[in-house]
DNA sequence: GTTGAGCGTT
């Protein structure tokens, strides 16, 4: 796919690079009169030492509130994907925490203090996996939804939820493939994303008769294959439409986890959401001062939302979860309603056609359960590096 | 034998 959006300049890149810095100081701040949640106390806060993997000199990062932000691993290690460190009783290495989302590294149990840290690059791993045939039969036998399985094989890291979590983001899972062609073949099915990447495990779902159910299975060799491929809104393998997307883990729960957050702006502020794999974004029209950003999974949006609020460009933006809205709100009318809100919805018929298409709102829409398949909203007046990420193609007249 | 939102007999 290509990444050169006509309409975004190149220097967009330095722009979203600059203000991370000042992201991170106000961050900082601001969290300092937050709770200072579960973060144990460590005795040096401020920086953790990490040896340069080409063995110079060993690097300090800064930590912020505790942990130690993804893009400030990579901005000193570009390709970094997480950091390591030695156990000194077992000898072994233990990989740092990555929150769900991908955004930061979480201190361990003991604290960052008398370690050495080492980076672990994307290009490593990916090659470890490659080769490792048992890695990807194991990893085969995890599911992404569901919570349930009981893998305490290796769950000798203390806090085991999270770290079933960390897994999850931190190495590629089976993507389902929906709407593929019955008569698609396997062959046919894996060819279509080895044009993306590495395929580790492809798999198109048949009954007992051999007949396709319609869906399928595709597992990449890395995170950023993987990513490549949620990057893409619409495929076409076979000549037919397709979805490719997290699992969703209904199996659990019956009904899909949400995975879109609803993002208050407090000012102009643009939509950033550092490392975590944005499906979606949706700026209402005129602006209203909120937006919608679905992220690929729902471990990703909690992991986002739980901040309380991002600071955008030195702006502070309210996060919280998109709230379904079903047609016969438990709710009252006006609860929560942002003012004004209600009128308008009732006046603006035309534009609600395209805006009902929305799976989420923050109340007043009603809940229509459906993805963004042919109803995806151009970015308004958007710089943010997201544009360039996540709207590749700068093709505004797709078929869908 | 058809169909087209969905969530995987490994």
């Amino acid at each position: 796919m290509a990444d050169n959006s006509p309409r975004d300049e190149p220097k967009t890149e330095d722009d979203a690079k600059s203000p991370l810095d000042e992201v991170k100081d106000i961050r900082k701040e601001a969290e300092l009169t937050q709770t200072g949640s579960a973060v144990k106390q460590v005795a040096d806060p401020e920086f953790i030492t990490v040896q340069d993997p080409t063995g110079e000199e060993p690097i300090e990062l800064p930590t912020d509130d505790g942990s130690v932000l993804m893009t400030t691993l990579q901005a000193s290690f570009p390709g970094a994907t997480g950091l390591k460190y030695k156990n000194p009783k077992t000898g072994a290495n233990r990989a740092v925490q990555v929150d769900p989302s991908g955004l930061r590294l979480l201190a361990p149990a003991d604290g960052w203090e008398d370690k050495t840290f080492n980076v672990i690059i994307a290009s490593q791993s990916e090659r470890v996996r490659a080769l490792s045939s048992a890695d990807a039969t194991s990893a085969k036998r995890r599911k992404v939804g569901s919570s349930d399985d009981s893998d305490s094989d290796d769950g000798r890291d203390g806090r085991s939820g999270r770290k079933r979590a960390v897994e999850r983001d931190s190495q590629p899972v089976d993507l389902i493939v929906l709407g593929v062609d019955f008569k698609t073949g396997d062959e046919c099915f894996q060819k279509y994303f080895e044009e993306i990447g590495t395929v580790v495990f492809c798999e198109i779902k048949r009954k007992s008769d051999g007949s396709s159910k319609g869906f399928g299975f595709v597992r990449m060799a890395s995170v950023g294959e993987q990513n490549k491929v949620l990057a893409i809104p619409q495929h076409m393998i076979d000549g037919r439409r397709c979805d490719v997307k997290v699992p969703d883990g209904r199996d659990k729960q019956g009904r899909p986890s949400i995975s879109r957050i609803f993002v208050v702006f407090g000012d102009e502020a643009k939509v950033y959401v550092e490392t975590a794999v944005v499906t979606d974004v949706f700026i209402p029209k005129p602006f209203r001062g909120f937006a919608f950003v679905t992220l690929s999974s729902a471990e990703a949006a909690e992991s986002i939302v739980s901040k309380g609020s991002l600071t955008v460009n030195g702006l502070s933006v309210g996060l919280s979860i998109a709230q379904p809205r079903e047609e016969n709100q438990p709710f009252g009318p006006d609860y929560g309603l942002p003012a004004g809100y209600r009128n308008r919805r009732d006046r603006e018929r035309p534009e609600r056609r395209i805006n009902q298409n929305e799976s989420h709102s923050p109340l007043p829409m009603p809940f229509v359960r459906q993805d963004f398949g042919g109803y995806r909203q151009q970015p308004q007046q958007q710089n943010s590096p997201l544009d360039r990420r996540y709207w590749p193609t700068g093709d505004s007249n797709r078929q869908w």
